[in-house]
DNA sequence: CTGAAAGCGCTTACAG
DNA sequence: CTGAAAGCGCTTACAG
């Protein structure tokens, strides 16, 4: 009735064998001759017998686990709608387990330095982290962590002085080549709505982009047609109306994100304005939402798998102490219906 | 530059006691004098001190927690979208923090046997189940886990000789509900698209609950108007254009899920079919995507909240060996546009 | 190639 | 209320 779990030490006895050579023989070692390990294997296998993670942890002082921190948007009620985290997630749990590692996911504050306490406590050999919340927080978040000499990966933009290792998105390329693509169509008058602040760095990234793509047309950027909107619809919608009440004349609006865009496009619609025909919009993000709203949402994508891909390549580079280097990758511009490009133009 | 982890016996130094007291007051352990324990738990903190969860948990034989095995629909390209799914682990990673336990996550299949391993070697105390995939398949897998003595929670319905103990939405209760709103709505005739077999339990169950709506208002379930259709957008539209190819006369769709709703709203849109004034449409999930779509989807609302509280009070009890029920919580219609509750009838 | 032994850092019965 | 000691189940240097 013994229904417990068995130890390296009752294969061993069943193995004929000693519980040392049960240990080299489950993790391959190449001590152990073919024959001893293929038996001490087999008979691992009928009794089910698995590793204890904890006493194989405790010795090696590895967890061989990565945490996964999500910081989502605390502001605007759309936060559920991160479906590019998801994504993330789904892509960083596959990645990891094909290198041996399995997810630990946090999406809450507990405590002050709950962050650190994940390595700390060997629970986790290294940190991914996703979303930034406040900007202003998460960096003291990660000024603890450098000074807890916790192993961490950011996905995110290069940022001057940022402690840390991080993999991103290039942001600015996004917003460069969203902006560019509007002008080719031949917009005149390009909007950003959308947050430029320091406190949002992927943010004011694209927006860096789009000034860079208006100068390199020979336009200097209006501040008439910048509205700054936080990451929601409502205030996409607002800073539409906010263009129109000033008399803002605008052919283009690049929003910095697909919910600012959505948001934009109905008040255009509320206001008669149609999308394409007068005012091109180009989103950022490409949640899946941008293909269904009306029209079809062209906007910014970016690259879940090769982002959950070089994350944990790089924490678990961090992790066995080999040298890592912050990197970025390109999004790609979905074209769809809402810049115009696809459209048929119907004559008046 | 001794910057290695400090461990109890550190912490015992410097305080001056022994390293069980330590142990002892960093459990909070009533053993333990008032005074002494403030003093450890100061220096502890003063040190960066977190307990090694590796070395607890050799000890305990607690991981302190949860694994969550997400299988996803395998058929389908919008798998990505099931936006539910991340509502729950969002909830249920809170929940889980809250009574002290962390959350593995795992969405993919390696081995046969890799969702037993998790307890088995000591990496979670209990498994939340999440999705089905291929029903058989994962009957199979569910057997195994009983088999193994692993403790596990389902999400989702009751059902006979299925091992475990399960939490979910009462899906016969929400089919119901549905149907009977549209009946309520005057529809003399309502289809039903989706799934009814055995292999998808949530599914069949919305079926019964249709079932069971249409009797209750004395009306004989109509084959004709009732076709299988897989959860996506595609599958919703096709199941239309064959309801409309046999010539079938419906004035109402009750679709199995929302993907297969909306697909259906664009085949009616397409062959100039108005919703709601000339059918009807309720949905089930509620998927973020179901307030976008236009006509805005009337659908079937599970509560995520409860959802993720019901299966991690369940796996706890589990663990810690309290007697566990399955129950079902009754799912919430949230009437949009598309049933015509709310719509303005536009003349004659 | 294999075995005996030490030790990872805790928790908790046992003794006081 | 506190301490000395055993032991959880591994991995790996050391010896052969």
């Amino acid at each position: 009735m013994k229904s417990e779990n068995p130890t390296s030490r009752d294969i061993a006895q069943i193995a004929g064998v000693s519980q040392a050579t049960v240990s080299r023989a489950l993790r391959n070692s190449p001590l152990v001759r073919k024959e001893t390990r293929e038996h001490v294997q087999k008979v691992a296998r009928d009794l089910h017998y698995f590793v204890n993670r904890n006493a194989a942890g405790l010795r090696t002082q590895e967890s061989k686990t990565i945490a996964l921190l999500l910081f989502d948007e605390i502001d605007g009620t759309d936060k559920k709608m991160n479906l590019f985290f998801w994504a993330m997630l789904d892509n960083i749990t596959r990645s990891a387990a094909r290198r041996g590692y399995d997810v630990l996911v946090s999406l809450q504050q507990l405590t002050a330095d709950w962050h650190i306490e994940y390595q700390a406590s060997h629970r986790a050999d290294g940190l991914i982290l996703l979303g930034y919340g406040d900007y202003t927080e998460y960096r003291e978040k990660l000024n603890a962590l450098a000074a807890a000499h916790t192993r961490f990966m950011i996905w995110g933009p290069i940022i001057n002085d940022q402690p840390g290792h991080s993999f991103g998105c290039d942001n600015e390329s996004g917003g460069y080549q969203a902006t560019r693509h509007l002008l080719s169509l031949g917009r005149k008058n390009v909007a950003y709505l959308g947050r430029k602040v320091l406190r949002s760095p992927e943010h004011a990234a694209r927006y860096t982009g789009y000034v860079a793509a208006l100068r390199e047309a020979g336009i200097t950027p209006n501040v008439t047609l910048q509205v700054p909107a936080d990451n929601s619809e409502a205030m996409g919608y607002q800073a539409v109306r906010q263009l129109l009440q000033k008399g803002a004349l605008f052919d283009a609006i690049f929003a910095g994100t697909d919910l600012i865009a959505i948001g934009a496009m109905r008040a255009l619609a509320d206001n008669g304005i149609s999308v394409p025909q007068s005012v091109s919009v180009v989103g950022f993000d490409d949640m899946p939402l941008a293909a269904y709203v009306s029209p079809a949402l062209t906007t910014v994508q970016q690259n879940a798998q090769a982002g959950a891909e070089g994350l944990v390549e790089g924490i678990v580079g961090l992790i066995k102490g080999r040298p890592v280097e912050s990197k970025l990758m390109a999004p790609k511009l979905i074209i769809r219906q809402s810049c115009g490009a696809l459209a048929t133009r119907c004559g008046p």
